[in-house]
DNA sequence: TTGTAGGCGTTATCAC
DNA sequence: GTGATAACGCCTACAA
């Protein structure tokens, strides 16, 4: 019953070829496919019918049994951020060498566009979730709250309480803005401004945390004036930047606390004619691959995007083998990089 | 025949479900499903009854029958080039219109992980393909051979020659390299080195071609060591700034033809202390988004990526739903954005 | 350890 | 237009 002819496949060996092939019945042959016991000699003899007839599991077939894909679905709020594609990369890499495949899905952050599209994922397509939540996003928390129950949730970068989604992948940006702050004042600054993102929202609350922490830490008044929100924006962030430029007695150092809105700063200072370093201090976050390439290098809190992203992929896995439910919250460090941007002074 | 408990979805709903409540048969329902005509009451009926039942299609179900998935695959080198990912994130939303999601697929270049990558991916995953081919892919693009004759495929980026493979989406690179020549030619440039990729890449080739075009159009004597190429890496692209710089007499402007490459020359610079604009000229490709926050502004090509995007996946779709063969080689314009990294000499 | 048989939910091919 | 019925390829009791 082969399916070639002059060695071109016609139609995809099934598991009835290789029972034909080798003589054995279909309950062997799919036992040994899902891992189970089959005589030595029956072993390899499917094994090698299986190499001849190049055959592999009809996936839909399987599905339609066990409605399982061995597709995992990954929600970003946007593949702009370095931080998001990053570990999309190395999550897609890990599960690849475990036969399962990465279905990407862009919240808008709009719930009736993001409505369809998670639908249209979880029906059927995927086996377990991975999620980096876009600020304030509601709907997609609610939606996990129920999803969370048929499959294996994980979130990245952002907690939120819940009694279902428990599994969670953080980093500590308290501490991390506590340290970049804290660079800020040992360089004997003073006024120090920081931009931060949403307002309320998990993660610009935690650094805000470690940036008002360190202040107080170090005996250095707080400001409400010094703490502006950029939406995470390059746009805002250079709004932002611009509203503390115009204070009366305007920071001598800024932290800004994402990628993008540094963008936004940086443009802002450069229309200014304001120089990084003479004219103000900076430190900013996540900004890798470009840090060196502005002058001068500019001092940056980093996230171990590379753990985070493997540390996922392991736990995923792990949630999708069996033990559903090993609800964690697992933070991780930040580093700094020291640049040339703060200025010491007095 | 219900599978609610409480409001409580137990199992999912079936045709059979609809077929209960309605009172029509399998097949009407099925034929609504797929778009053929009904009575307008039994529309009526199917469709209520789908709404209380919340029935979605079962996929695995429909792939058995069918072999589609409403997947489609998206190839990529890498994750970490903003044109890749804009791309994906373009056509990901368009194709979620349609019902249809994207599973990623990073190639790294080496042929035995890719191959298991691709296996995985092709296996009754998707319905079709899109690819932003690896520079020297030779392994994929053999790959890809085979594929097109069962799936729609569509290549982004990089034209290659094949007699099966003949839908291509590209950009006239000749063309943007002429005009960035030019630019630097009418300011008074006469020794312009350029920063390519890989040797005899396809891309590479092209913005070569447009770059020798520019200066023999204007009588601009052409020099082979003012030739130098970057893989279209970072690190790379700094030893070939390194090496233009060490020229008895270098270059007064340099084109780089890629985002990775241009970071690299830039740090190459800041770290042997030449200032853009004022030292050297520069005009660099797709650094869009930080463009602006370096200083000078850098003068850059800029490839139409949204264009790209919705182009790419209206034609996947097309060829999706039917016609299966459209052939087409598409080329698109880049434009040119003027910055302040270009000196006028003389 | 191996074989048998039923069913997963659809679509497609027929008749009607 | 509609209704029965047979696949699609696999997994999993259950029996041997």
């Amino acid at each position: 019953m082969k399916r070639f002819i002059f060695g071109v496949i016609l139609l995809a060996a099934t598991i009835k070829d290789i029972v034909a092939m080798t003589g054995l019945s279909l309950g062997t042959v799919s036992k040994y496919l899902n891992g189970h016991q089959v005589k030595e000699k029956n072993r390899v003899l499917i094994e090698e019918s299986i190499e001849k007839l190049d055959f592999n599991v009809n996936l839909f077939a399987r599905g339609l049994r066990t409605k399982l894909s061995s597709n995992i679905g990954f929600i970003v709020p946007s593949l702009e951020l370095t931080f998001s594609t990053k570990i999309v990369a190395i999550i897609e890499k890990i599960l690849a060498e475990h036969g399962y495949t990465v279905i990407i899905c862009v919240v808008t952050g709009d719930s009736k566009v993001d409505k369809a599209k998670l639908q249209n994922l979880v029906y059927q397509k995927v086996d377990g979730l991975l999620v980096i939540p876009h600020a304030n996003h509601q709907f997609l928390q609610q939606w996990l709250e129920v999803m969370v129950k048929s499959i294996p949730i994980i979130v990245l970068d952002r907690l939120f309480n819940s009694s279902t989604v428990q599994h969670f992948v953080l980093v500590d940006n308290a501490n991390a803005a506590f340290k970049a702050t804290e660079l800020l004042i040992k360089a004997g600054h003073r006024d120090v401004g920081i931009i931060l993102g949403d307002r309320g929202g998990y993660t610009s609350d935690e650094r805000r945390k470690g940036y008002l922490q360190a202040l107080d830490h170090y005996h250095v008044p707080i400001k409400d004036e010094y703490q502006v929100y950029g939406k995470y924006l390059k746009a805002e962030g250079y709004k932002a930047c611009e509203q503390l430029l115009k204070l009366p007695n305007r920071p001598t150092a800024i932290f800004v606390t994402n990628y993008d809105m540094t963008l936004g700063v940086l443009e802002c200072l450069n229309e200014h004619i304001l120089q990084v370093y003479e004219d103000i201090s900076l430190i900013a976050f996540d900004l890798d691959e470009i840090s060196k390439v502005i002058k001068p290098n500019l001092a940056i809190v980093t996230q171990p995007v590379e753990e985070i992203g493997y540390y996922t992929a392991e736990e995923i896995l792990k949630s999708l083998k069996g033990n559903h439910a090993n609800p964690e919250i697992k933070i991780l460090e930040c580093s700094i990089q020291q640049g040339a941007s703060i200025k010491e002074i007095n």
